[in-house]
DNA sequence: ATGAAAGCGCTAACAT
DNA sequence: ATGTTAGCGCTTTCAT
């Protein structure tokens, strides 16, 4: 059986288009339609199955009740799990999830969102590589429901839902330095992005309040497109260098490197330390043992829902930025 | 400055909107557009940065580009690598991935799964908990572009990419038994999920093949709705009842019973043996020790995207059912 | 209490 | 080489 559109439905109980549209849309009393022709309609669609077409109430209603979710990675741990928690809260509110992961290539990210504009999503959530690209800064000129997290860039004002890099960094990276820590590496991806410069900032000032000399040949950082084989080989480096602790900026490098050190490195399992921006559940049982900077990843998300809801319910758009404070787990 | 349409294009540019689309489709010179007026519309599109309504083009075109994917939660390191994979697939085929996530109930997988359908997205990719539901009955019965993936109903003809589960559930058990164990005890979502029951085929075939008395009461099923709590309480029992291995269906509720043994029963961790259907990052490092059948990630990718394709593109459904051999990563 | 008709932005068959 | 027009499925104003 071909799928039924309204006019179908209108035809076949020979009313018209209106009338079956009023009674759908929970306005027969409203529009004074009778009981008996709205129990009709609604009886005679449930029995063919009809299914509104949102696509076209989407193009008739410029709003498509979808929400655009970009990030590097979506089955990197921490943004799946933001993932999640974002579907729950929006899908109370009618709306829906699109993903995108870009890898952290600008070009990528260009392109799916580009994707997400052309395909209407009434907001986006962000957490970009390339905030000044073209495109965003299209979307932030006129407005667009747009909330950044984990990501900023000071240059572009816009929403921000972010942690408190600097200091957390600092903090856990400090802790470590109490327990006896003297030469501390430091892999990253590249400090463009501007929240990791600043928990690379955390490191130096973590140094430079403990009376530890900055090395900047201690600053290691990876190619994100080989992610593997370079931090095998800055790995290495620091290992090679002496470091008895070493510092990630984010999760995904730190759960590589745990990796590489059960691989390669057994015997220094329990003599070098991490310090890691982000938790993950692997790191409550892994050696090396693991100081770590947990995101609030459920306060993260009832403010980006929070934000979003009312940019779009009030059209009105405050550009601000919040920072929320993160969790240090003491592992070492 | 307001959005522009085809329409407007065409107007500033004192062309048809028919022209204007020919060009922006690639069209131009199978339809004799001249070389002038297609460098025209360009540049001109380019400096106002048109974005071709997605929308409307799908209303157009009865098709959206968009494929549903829906598991019971996309947090899972399982669902989320696998929806990562499709995709990269399905990005560099034109389509995008739109995201439900359902906790194994019923009533929300028909309600997204309805959305699905609203949404007119051009296929589904289902790891579900109730294959037998209308929706997807009515799906079925009009051959829509569906693949099932992870779970299955031998009641419901269908497309199936599926791993062999019993047998594979039984070689890691056994790995077990060779090195000692003799009492296993088994944990389970409910068994309704057909996979599942399958997978405690498996143990139970792996007890029985190796002369261990069956027990039913060393089988304990967890509730999805309360995950923690009730794992927390059947770990519990089995422990009580002197286990030496503990068997889990999926990795969601082993993982949870790693933190738990971690947690309350540490003096048990190098004791007690695990074993789990799936596999995780973390049990290379947890104790108890995991032996992890591991889904070919990869491979269940690949053939989903082939399939799905290629139903699309044929036109043509014939509901089959693929069995992969998953790897059994043995590590006690 | 119900219907006719316009229009959302796009494509494409059919003119010219 | 370019334009006219109908129509995808829906909502909603304005009639009746």
């Amino acid at each position: 059986m071909k799928k039924k559109s309204i006019k179908d439905i209108a035809q076949d109980l020979e009313l018209s288009k209106t009338t079956v549209s009023f009674v759908l849309n929970d306005k027969g009393d409203e529009k004074n339609i009778s009981k008996k022709t709205q129990k009709k309609v609604l009886d005679y669609v449930k029995k063919v199955n009809y299914h509104p077409n949102q696509i076209a109430k989407s193009l008739k209603q410029g709003q498509t009740n979808t929400i655009g979710y970009l990030v590097p990675d979506i089955s990197n741990p921490f943004f799946a799990k933001i993932g999640r928690l974002l579907e729950d809260h929006f899908w109370e509110k009618g709306y829906h999830l699109i993903i995108g992961s870009t890898d952290e290539n600008k070009d990528k990210e260009t392109q799916v969102l580009n994707m997400f504009v052309n395909r209407q999503v009434d907001a986006l959530i962000v957490a970009s590589c390339f905030i000044q690209s073209d495109t965003i800064k299209s979307l932030l000129s006129r407005d667009f429901p747009l909330v950044f997290f984990d990501r900023e860039d000071p240059d572009v004002k816009a929403n921000y839902i972010l942690v408190e890099n600097k200091i957390s960094m600092k903090n856990a990276i400090e802790k470590t330095i109490y327990s006896g820590a003297k030469k501390l590496g430091l892999i990253t991806l590249t400090p463009d992005i501007y929240s990791l410069k600043n928990r690379i900032e955390g490191y130096k000032m973590a140094l430079k309040d403990n009376n530890i000399v900055f090395d900047s040949n201690l600053i290691r950082i990876v190619d994100n497109n080989d992610l593997k084989k370079t931090t095998e080989r800055e790995l290495r480096k620091l290992i090679e260098s002496n470091v008895d602790t070493i510092v990630f900026t984010n999760n995904q490098i730190t759960v590589i490197a745990i990796w590489l050190m059960n691989t390669y490195y057994k015997d220094k399992v329990n003599t070098i330390k991490f310090v890691s921006f982000d938790n993950v559940d692997l790191f409550d049982y892994s050696l090396p043992k693991v100081n770590s900077v947990a995101q609030p990843i459920k306060e993260v998300t009832e403010q980006i829902s929070k934000m979003i809801l009312q940019i779009i319910h009030s059209k009105k758009n405050e550009n601000k930025r919040i920072e929320l404070t993160p969790k240090l787990i003491e592992r070492n």
